[in-house]
RNA sequence: GGCCUCAUCGUCUAGCCUGGUCUAGGACAGCGGGUUUUCAUCCCGCUAACUUGGGUUCGAAUCCCAAUGAGGUCACCA
């Protein structure tokens, strides 16, 4: 049997670093067996729905290289009735009841939810759905990420509603009667369905059809709270982190790796990669918190992995517009190993594009200078050809290499930590090299 | 508060299912050193963990129970 995962976001927001993971390993776990992943969009609330949301989701995704085989919209689906006549259904058969009580907002009413609901025995024949469910039962289920049975007593569980008035479904009938019908075979979500994971059970049941496997991820925990991570509270959207100079493969990559592991405890995966080496063995039970340290470390490592080009669209996003790309190629290669994040760039390279300003040098750098510049001017312009007639007027003068060098670093690039001297001077060109030197002795 | 889940270095984790090879392994971060005209890369090394208490057993990080701690959830939201 094809294995069929599912996506299923709503579309309220940006995609955040938690869905981004959750989408990744129902990607991956399709992909390693050769089975389908679908995204569903579930917008059977209308009032939370933002427009431009669906496309900016199917955007960030494929830009992460999820793409999916199948792509529905709850909203459309729900226009056929399906949903309608699925909790009608679940009505006739007894496991549903029509419902006319005022509806209850979160928490209004403290912690004392009403598990049987006041009109499940009063036979109404419309108003909302809701579950009737079963007195003195044990519902249970194994769960594939956790790998383990977990139940509850259907007496703790309370009457759902699967039906609202406005006749559209809520997610526990809507996402069951979906995966159902799209033959998903493996339910893979977050953490905090868990709670309602025996609503979703009895309404699987009575329903009917394959029942597919459930899987719960754990949830990321905020590095500042120690809370589930908060779109409030914490910078979660993965197009922030895409912003910032993050490349979407070590984001990926970074996420892949909280909350699961292979056995052999391998770090570095491309998709396809992980896709070959994925395993539901590798879930993670405990929570695992949002440290950054690993993400940087995790895009210098694919930084250096790219190729110059490669790396050129992501670096003219960081560099002054009317830079050529003949230029940038030159600067890639030495500021590559010298970048965490991409917007590193801007402050590192930055001397290229203009002319260092506010340098002020000692009298012991002039002195430095006046020497570097009579070689500058008459030294083979090439790197062998620059260091050597360098480095022997040093030794002339029994100076420091430090020292001399520190101040022609200063006088060409305007800082004290720059990408490698002489490659730089080349890139320059002798006569703006010179230039800077003489701006430099003028201060 | 009820219900559910979880518990190995600061962090991500391997080991746990199928007890002994674990004086607990790797990676990130930190610290120290080497290479380097700066910085970085790269290389070498160091620091650092089985929540506690009971059991079971010749033997427990590994199995069982409890306590403690952490997280989640309790809507006609998903």
């Amino acid at each position: 049997m094809v294995v069929r995962t599912r996506f299923a976001p709503s579309p309220t927001g940006f995609l955040h670093i938690g869905g981004l993971r959750t989408a990744l390993y129902a990607y991956a776990l399709a992909k390693h067996d050769g089975g389908d992943f679908i995204l569903r969009i579930e917008d059977t609330d209308q009032k939370r729905e933002v427009a431009g949301a669906t496309e900016a989701l199917q955007k960030i995704l494929q830009k992460f290289g999820l793409q999916w085989d199948e792509f529905y919209i709850q909203s459309e689906r729900q226009k056929s009735g399906i949903y309608q006549k699925a909790a009608e259904k679940l009505v006739e058969e007894g496991h549903a009841f029509y419902c006319q009580c005022e509806a209850r907002n979160a928490h209004t009413d403290g912690y004392s939810t009403v598990l049987r609901d006041p009109c499940r025995d009063k036979n109404l024949t419309s108003g909302a759905i809701k579950l009737r469910v079963p007195d003195n039962e044990t519902i249970s289920y194994h769960d594939f990420a956790h790998k383990k049975d977990i139940s509850w007593d259907s007496n703790t569980v309370y009457d759902a509603t699967l039906l609202k008035s406005d006749r559209f479904p809520t997610y526990a009938l809507a996402a069951m009667v979906d995966d159902l019908d799209m033959k998903v075979t493996h339910i893979l979500r977050g953490h905090d369905w868990l709670p309602s994971t025996p609503i979703h059970l009895l309404v699987l049941k009575y329903l009917g059809g394959d029942m597919p496997k459930i899987g719960h991820l754990t949830d990321i925990l905020s590095a500042e709270t120690g809370k589930k991570l908060s779109k409030r509270r914490d910078s979660v959207f993965c197009e922030q982190f895409l912003e910032q100079g993050y490349l979407p493969e070590a984001l990926l990559n970074f996420v892949a790796l909280l909350g699961w592991a292979p056995k052999d405890n391998r770090e570095l995966f491309t998709l396809p990669e992980l896709v070959e080496h994925f395993d539901a063995k590798g879930f993670q039970d405990a929570n695992p918190r949002f440290f950054l340290d690993k993400l940087k470390w995790f895009n210098g490592q694919y930084l250096r992995k790219k190729s110059d080009e490669e790396l050129l669209p992501f670096i003219r996003q960081q560099a002054p517009k009317d830079a050529s790309d003949k230029l940038l190629l030159q600067i890639i290669p030495l500021v590559k190993t010298r970048i965490s994040l991409l917007s590193d760039f801007a402050t590192l390279a930055n001397f290229f594009f203009t002319r260092p300003v506010g340098v002020t040098l000692s009298g012991e750098d002039k002195s430095y200078l006046k020497v570097a510049e009579v070689v500058l001017k008459t030294c083979d312009w090439t790197k062998e050809g620059i260091e050597t007639k360098l480095l022997e007027s040093v030794k002339a003068n029994s100076w420091k290499n430090m020292g001399f060098f520190a101040a022609l670093r200063l006088a060409t690039t305007g800082a004290k930590v720059s990408p490698p001297l002489t490659e730089s001077m080349l890139i320059l060109g002798r006569d703006e090299t010179l230039t800077r030197v003489a701006q430099g002795l003028s201060r």
